[in-house]
DNA sequence: CGGGTTCTTGACCGTTGAGTCAAGTCGCTC
DNA sequence: GAGCGACTTGACTCAACGGTCAAGAACCCG
């Protein structure tokens, strides 16, 4: 499955044949139509496994931290850390975005992210630090820079994720702030 | 031309044969491969002509803007309105981003983006304006903003143009501005 | 061992789809 | 209206791909 990944990653889904997964993997074709349905399912289980990975990382980095907007850093950093380890799995987001039948498995997920990350804002909003608008637009922000800079400077250029992380965090934050 | 993008970004760009494509148009096959020489140049040719379209629009919003800070926000305000014009080409970026066999071709026009903008950028830094960081981060954090909040809001739901570019622009200029 | 279940193989099948081409049609010029 | 080049057609080719399957190998349990 990480084999997979990262071919779909480097030649795209569509150019990856299944007979080029299992010639990568040196065993024959019908091993993996024993361990998957189809290759379709294949793709989806990846993503799925990805985003539960990334999520469970996202957690744990914001532990029980009372500070909301110090929750949001905290999910910016460890988001923009799991981006460089897996660079594989972020590029295939974003194909699995733009093709129908991939969509909606992110789009759960993608719903379930930004609706955390406007609770915090929403509770920032509430004790007057952070400016009064859309939480559910601000964090839609919030998770765009983010993964923007992941992909510019974590993947094409291979910049220091600490220094990302904190040029990420500042223009967020000040993004946020009230006047 | 137009009816291929149509396609493309309703269905995908592989899940769309060249067949599909002369049947929507009620031509011959022959027809195409008259004015085409393959499927894939096709795209390239939509994509090309997409952003030098999407450049020569935000190029007139600018017109001679001699504000720098001003400058990015015309910028901001004319994407947002071409992204709501062209949502199939918009569509069409996101999927050609995650082919290794056409990014390329958006890459090139990507970086002189983000070269203009952290020009602004690096304007108003001089000026004292804004935060004195990399102009480079900076302007793939604005450009990012900018697209993420145009695709949630403009595509997937559907919200008035202005309202998006009033909240897009004020989280850019405050991430932008110095302490 | 024997027999049953779990896994593995790779040749094979059916279909799909990009791209070709011989045979036109249309409109223009002399 | 003969001749020519620009354009159009759609049946056809051919390679590639997702998926199947009959034939085993490997392993386990009694």
């Amino acid at each position: 499955m990480r084999e997979a990944g990262r071919l779909f990653s480097e030649q795209g889904y569509h150019p990856t044949s299944v007979a080029d997964i299992v010639a990568a993997l040196g065993v024959g074709k019908g091993v993996f139509y024993w361990y998957f349905p189809s290759k379709d399912e294949l793709l989806i289980e990846i993503l799925r496994s990805a985003q539960q990975d990334l999520r469970r990382k996202q957690r744990a980095a914001i532990g029980d931290e009372p500070d909301a907007l110090r929750r949001i850093e905290l999910g910016i950093r460890a988001s923009l850390v799991w981006f460089h380890e897996h660079r594989a799995s972020f590029n295939l987001f974003q194909f699995a975005a733009s093709e129908e039948r991939f969509a909606p498995v992110l789009r759960n997920n993608h719903e379930v992210a930004i609706a955390d990350t406007a609770r915090h804002i929403k509770e920032a909003i509430v004790e007057g630090r952070i400016a009064d608008q859309d939480p559910h637009l601000l964090a839609e922000a919030v998770v765009g820079v983010t993964e923007r800079l992941g992909r510019a400077f974590l993947l094409q250029r291979d910049d220091s994720v600490d220094q990302v992380a904190d040029a990420t965090v500042a223009f967020c934050l000040r993004g946020l702030s009230g006047e």
